[in-house]
DNA sequence: CGAGTTGTTCAATAGTCATTGAACAATTGC
DNA sequence: GCAATTGTTCAATGACTATTGAACAACTCG
């Protein structure tokens, strides 16, 4: 979280302008918590926020970063899915796609799922390995299978986060996520019963 | 993830003993993703599938790394309450703390929910000022108000995580965690009738 | 004791990665 | 058509951070 460049050069704009700076910093410091780039949640959230699309030059003077950066985020978030073009032209000015839905359940289903996965095909190996020596062996053949079945809870509850049903619209989308929070507070009663 | 330095000079045990090490790496790359450090992960991991507590310099050169980092990961990972020390003599070997779930909702209590905190204050900063300037501000106060709605999803999903009940002792984790498994399939069902 | 081992500290290093600036290409508007 | 703007590429840089090695302290055991 290296804030100092971002306090550079920044454009003294009004106050709503300040107050949109500090929603991006906040959602790109957030997502670099989950590993991906700052500047991806920056420019997608400036883009979330406007009325309209916005040109890259325009971007980079509003974040108080250079074109070449937001070039760079811009194709990469292009590819995520996270924005997109108005149209096939060049300087074509960029909107953001506000279901992020889809994006999530790709990393999910990716990377988050990878690398369970590759942690759980090296327990049962060890596993195998140290049932074979006996009661030698410094390693606890009980405790791999603690690890196993803690690597499969992961799993299961990824596999169901990837059950939620993706609204296809905008409105759908914006509909599903104000009730999906009331829904998801009723599931803690079935959650209380696991004791 | 930077692999290299880790395959430079290890140790070549028993084949168990590479195995362990696999798991420890995909562990380590795993908890990296999430933003934390590699080597608090394969530290962790090696002393959860030891059968008994291990020294500081048997770890370091079972993971071969430098005992300084496993010195500074161990004092680490102590405060987290993944380790501990099984005595109060300097040179006591260290055993992991199998039960990480306490730990898990600290995280969430804790980074998490202050960086959606901060990205929800500084919504509602925005929204009340675009609230105030009217359709000629660049910036969308129905925007504002959907992204508001969004980490108000987050923020419910994360109260119901922290809901989840903590069993105390290490066979009443394990025992939790393999039923939890099959509940949380039969959640896919609930969360299904969200279209 | 005293040699060997282990834990602890910290300054130095090495590798990574976000970010920039410059140079060039494409496009727009006058 | 020409100036100004915008998008694109890439090598260079600057900052950060994991990791090490060396030096010292504490402990063990013969």
């Amino acid at each position: 979280m290296s804030v100092a460049p971002r306090e550079k050069a920044r454009p003294e704009g009004d106050r709503l302008a300040q107050r949109v700076l500090s929603v991006c910093d906040a959602v790109g410091d957030y997502i670099e918590a989950w590993g991906f780039r700052s500047i991806h949640g920056r420019v997608w959230t400036l883009l979330a926020l406007s009325r309209g699309p916005v040109a890259q030059a325009d971007i980079a003077d509003r974040l108080g970063v250079s074109r070449s950066l937001v070039h760079l985020a811009v194709t990469e978030l292009t590819q995520y899915g996270l924005v997109r073009a108005t149209s096939a032209a060049r300087n074509a000015p960029i909107e953001a796609n506000l279901d992020v839905w889809p994006t999530i359940t790709d990393v999910i289903r990716g990377r988050e799922w990878m690398l369970i996965e590759r942690a759980r095909v090296a327990l049962e190996a060890a596993l195998a390995e140290a049932e074979f020596l006996g009661e030698e062996s410094p390693y606890d053949p009980e405790r791999i299978r603690l690890l196993l079945a803690m690597t499969g809870l992961a799993q299961s509850v990824l596999r169901t986060v990837l059950a939620v049903p993706i609204p296809r619209s905008l409105e759908a989308f914006a509909k599903w996520v104000r009730r999906a929070s009331k829904t998801i507070n009723k599931l803690e009663d079935t959650l209380a019963l696991l004791s």
